[in-house]
RNA sequence: UGAGUAUGAAAGACAAUCGCUGAUGCUUUGAAGCAUUUGAGGAAAGUCCGGGCUCCAUAGGGCAGUGUGCUGGAUAACGUCCAGCGAGGGUGACCUCAGGGAAAGUGCUAUAGAGAUUUAAACCGCCUGCUUUGUGGCAGGUAAGGGUGGAAAGGUGCGGUAAGAGCGCACCAGCGUCCGGGCGAUCGGACGGCUUGGUAAACCCCACAUGGAGCAAGACCAAAUAGGGAAGGGAUGAGGCGGCUCGCGGAACCUUCCGGGUUGUGUCGCUUGAGUCGGCAGGUAACUGCCGAUCCAGAUAAAUGAUUGUCGCUGCGCAGGCAGAACAAAACUCGGCUUAUUGAGUACUCAUGGA
RNA sequence: GUGCCCGUGGCCCAGUGGAUAGGGCGUUAGCCUCCGGAGCUGAAAGCGUGGGUUCGACUCCCACCGGGCACA
């Protein structure tokens, strides 16, 4: 149920070009969300830290609580979903909880919860 | 106690829950699921050097270019390391040094100064002579003193002289020869003649090293279809060996333009290696040899995270408790260097006080 | 991964080992004008950082820091 394997990470330069293109965009202060209704079986969601963040440690720091916030949270969304997720740089040196609530507040901004959520 | 020098272990631990990479096993048409197990660093970083490996001749010769530069050793190799020598700095522990050649040649040496590199040089001064009413002028000698400079061509002292001068002598520095110690850099001593600025991180000379590219190397598989037209070159030797040349090699094809068409973030390379740990032996040491044990990440928008609890460390607080814990993440691989950063301990030095 | 290049006042650039580091634009003070512009006169402000070589370094060498380009 928590699970999130590799085959519904966004991978190839492509799929993310297609999101960062054609979704639709919201943000606050800590992320930057992005969200395209999918083609295929199962939505995807991809992860984005840009260079602006710091070093390799901080940016995988950063992807990583965003990816936490997606898999413990993902029951939540609706199925025909691809996502991409782009940390910004107050998500830096930022708790999971305060991570997670600002996560939960832009998917509520972006009408991409499911049936049972509602 | 304070200040400092060198070296330098380790990089919080355990448990629970939810997840991820790889491997193995089972289930399964496939996709996947379940179980067990595994999983970042001392710098993984910067990419400053050097190897392995792969391809191009089997990596060859010469020139050019580039790099290194006290001696001896270590090493696969190095611009690294170890032990010494010399120079410089520090009261000291100790630290720093691209540290060969300036008598092969060329260049540069500003400003200042009379004079800046070859018969060195006379501005002031000193001395002698001539002259003048003269405090002066002229001629000559002189590098001891002053002044300029980073540097004035050996330094100090005594003798000597009209005044002076390696002009003579002693010591010191430098140069040459010889003797001795050391594998050697070099050190010590004797003798000789009496002295030839600096700069080679300026060109250069000498010695040594160096073929080029890089895992996006390279190999394989799959998919796609049609290999079409034009021009030029090719056994009188194409393309290739990324500077030039010699040489090698031996192709029916190669280059350019026009038109058409397809395609993977595929698989291997990819982790057993100058590996790691322990013991013994050799060596001042770097390191080497032998024996035994052991397998310890292989990702590709890139796996180690999140939450909670207990204990440990640091700070604050009477206490419950609260806050904090660096720099930073493999990308073919190994040896260094450099930089970032928390830092227990060990050895030593100096100063002050006490016994 | 490899090979290169650059860093000079606020901005854009010059600069043979010896200059007071130069030019344009800008800033600023004064003059001029009824006011402004233009013009004239003057001023402030700089060699990315740290070492080394040299008598002397923006320049030569080394190590860092920051930025950019090319190729596969």
């Amino acid at each position: 149920m928590f699970n999130l394997p590799k085959r519904r990470i966004l991978r190839k330069n492509k799929e993310f070009q297609k999101v960062y293109r054609y979704g639709r965009s919201y943000a606050n202060r800590y992320l930057v969300l992005y969200a395209f209704t999918a083609n295929g079986p199962e939505g995807k969601v991809g992860f984005a830290a840009g260079k602006k963040l710091g070093n390799a440690v901080t940016r995988n720091r950063v992807k990583r609580l965003l990816r936490e916030s997606y898999r413990l949270n993902q029951q939540l969304l609706g199925p025909k979903y691809d996502l991409l997720l782009v940390g910004r740089k107050a998500a830096v040196d930022v708790k999971y909880a305060v991570m997670e609530k600002a996560f939960l507040s832009l998917v509520r901004k972006a009408r991409v919860l499911g049936q049972e959520a509602k």
